[in-house]
DNA sequence: TGCACTTTGGCAACAGCGTTGCGAAAGTAG
DNA sequence: CTACTTTCGCAACGCTGTTGCCAAAGTGCA
């Protein structure tokens, strides 16, 4: 039926869906604040309704007064700004030959982070138990542990957020396969995890993480983009409409195997003609201005289909030449605007900007989201 | 920022979300009707909630009491089901031919409909007369008009929704141009249409006017799916999450002019090796299973990149040859789905059933879908 | 036939949400 | 110093879903 498992609201539903919503406006008001008044025009609740909350929310110490405006002929108004400090996320990039893994508070930034070398293949025991020492190391200089030496014992902590590449199944939290482990096929990575560490946990594939990080600190717009990745794959993390589109199963954003030419060299994947095998195809031969044309065609369809806002790009090989890529993908994206007559002109290219840590901070926004009214389901 | 326009919640704004919740069950549940107890399971609410919000809609006349079920050992479920006749809403399709106009009930039903035939190149006066003139007939028949003559006059009629192709501006309701027919560049069709009629029009693309119409059915399961339409052109309606997907210019499921073969034929839209050029000029030469084929290479790359439920199929040239489709296009996926190991096996491919109406009756559904709660920005 | 039991669903009181009315606080302008 | 503007909290309010309770309407067994 047409109307899936949505939700009835009730008051409690409420007063969570304006706090978070409140939260949100405050992170993104940053250092600078937000006034109450400010809040009500955005949310559309009344000032009284505004104040109401931030009430609340400054008695369970997410928010503090900060200073007044310049009055207009007035009394000033209050500003208002998030404490950071009050809540904080670690976020693991678990990659093929390492893992990253920050500590970051609620304005997302990071507090601090670590590195570790890591095989994937070195087993599943192995694995967990450098990534579990990771987190406890991280989480135990910077906000100290329980006396039991336990991570719940940090109580501004909300939680794990673990991302990785390959398919897995971001609701249940279980691994499908990593591409080149198949040791790992079926692994519940996210309870396992969970009874180990003792906090939430939050699993998702390394692509998602970055678009989410990437729409968190508000590149790409406030609305849709899309976050292509070439490093050893091609893959994307899509936005839509604010929040991570991800599908049934995990699976969207499959975009390095978009076929888009007929027939053409096999790929590993045992298609013909996917993007990837094409792009990285000329980037093995030294042309880069190719793989970015290639790169650029499969955009293109990507923002017909979905007439998303921005298109972002990012990874190693895109690091190493990005105005080619910058280049390549905009005057595909360009030509085709041009041709269709589209009102705005055609979609923005950029590089994300983030780097290394992208993914692991994206990570960390598994479980901020949450507080910040972007809870996935 | 990432926190794009969301809106607070107040009680007004629980009660229309509850109450449209209990509306659209009330519909999917058809003529079995539906017991308050089950109400309440699926919304999460609880019984005495329901008995409230329920007492409020048979007041309103939108629910009514429909007999009882069979006693499992106590007082039998009192069975209710929704009032078809409080509420109407007009589509209407408006091809580059004919133009189809249908009246619906609250279920959906059609209950009358026109036909004329029509040259889109005939000018705005033109079309806009035999337009209104067909509304005003099948509600005036259907319903009764005002003492005046006016559309208003008809009590239940929430509005009229106007489907049609090419590029246009869905939230304003102005078209970008039409095929072919140049003239219509630009024109506000939502503003004059509404001030012609005194009452409230949407405007949408055909094809996405298909997809809502199919998800209402409950076709393409209770996700998402795309509705892939192969007639004198070719292009897709989306339904993500239950609702119609548009993107921020009305721009989205674009899928035409999706390019699958690099440097291929040129396409009349100036690009080379789109879907469209291919797929129709095998239909041309006559090989239907070429076309599929070709059809279902960028089906796959769109399941792929939405991880989407389902994929329909419809149109006139589906229409002559529907299991050549269904099953070309079914092989191309099942051949990836196989090789990528994915869970559960392929996406299922199934001929969108609904025929000649389907377009006008989900242009009706723009307007019903509010009462519903799929109102769409 | 009668009594016990189960299940449904309405009435009444309630807690908690945002809203409204109003006034104190804190500025500017003359 | 006075008049005015603007911010923002207190108190009363209306309305939401929730809880506690009980009447209604069945079944099943003695």
């Amino acid at each position: 039926m047409s109307t899936g498992g949505r939700a009835g609201a009730n008051l409690g539903a409420v007063r969570s869906h304006n706090a978070a919503l409140v939260l949100g406006l405050l992170r993104d008001a940053g250092a600078e604040g937000i006034s109450r008044l400010e809040l009500a025009e955005r949310t559309g609740l009344t000032p009284q309704a505004v104040s109401k909350i931030t009430a609340r929310l400054r008695e369970q110490g997410f928010a503090a007064q900060a200073g007044r405006r310049a009055s207009t002929g007035g009394k000033p108004r209050t500003v208002l700004r998030l404490v950071p400090e009050a809540g904080h996320a670690v976020g693991v990039h678990l990659d093929r030959d390492e893992l990253r893994a920050v500590l970051v508070d609620l304005d997302g930034a990071v507090v601090a982070q670590r590195r570790a070398e890591l095989d994937l293949g070195a087993g599943a025991t192995t694995v967990l138990g450098v990534l579990a020492r990771a987190v406890e190391e991280l989480v135990g200089q910077a906000l100290g542990l329980g006396d039991d030496g336990a991570l719940a014992g940090a109580a501004t902590l909300l939680g794990v957020g673990v991302a990785l590449p390959g398919p897995l199944d971001h609701v249940r939290g279980v691994l499908h396969r990593v591409t080149g482990f198949p040791e790992w096929d079926g692994f519940a990575l996210r309870d396992v995890l969970q009874a180990r560490l003792g906090v939430a946990v939050v699993v998702d594939k390394d692509t998602n993480a970055a678009a989410l990080g990437l729409s968190v600190r508000g590149e790409g717009g406030s609305g849709s983009f899309a976050y292509l990745h070439l490093g050893t794959g091609l893959g994307a993390g899509l936005v839509i409409g604010g929040s991570v589109h991800r599908g049934a199963r995990t699976g969207a954003g499959e975009f390095g195997h978009q076929v888009i030419q007929l027939d053409g060299p096999l790929c590993e994947c045992g298609n013909r003609g996917c993007v990837e095998v094409l792009c990285l195809g000329a980037v093995g031969r030294g042309e880069p201005a190719e793989a970015a044309r290639v790169l650029g065609v499969a955009a293109a369809n990507l923002v017909g289909l979905l007439d998303i806002d921005a298109v972002l790009l990012g990874g190693r090989t895109v690091a190493g030449a990005p105005q080619v890529y910058v280049r390549g993908v905009g005057d595909v994206l360009a030509a085709r605007a041009r041709r269709e007559g589209m009102p705005g002109g055609a979609v923005p290219v950029r590089v994300a900007q983030g780097g290394e840590g992208l993914v692991a901070e994206g990570a960390a926004q598994l479980l901020l989201g949450r507080l910040f009214g972007r809870g996935d389901a």
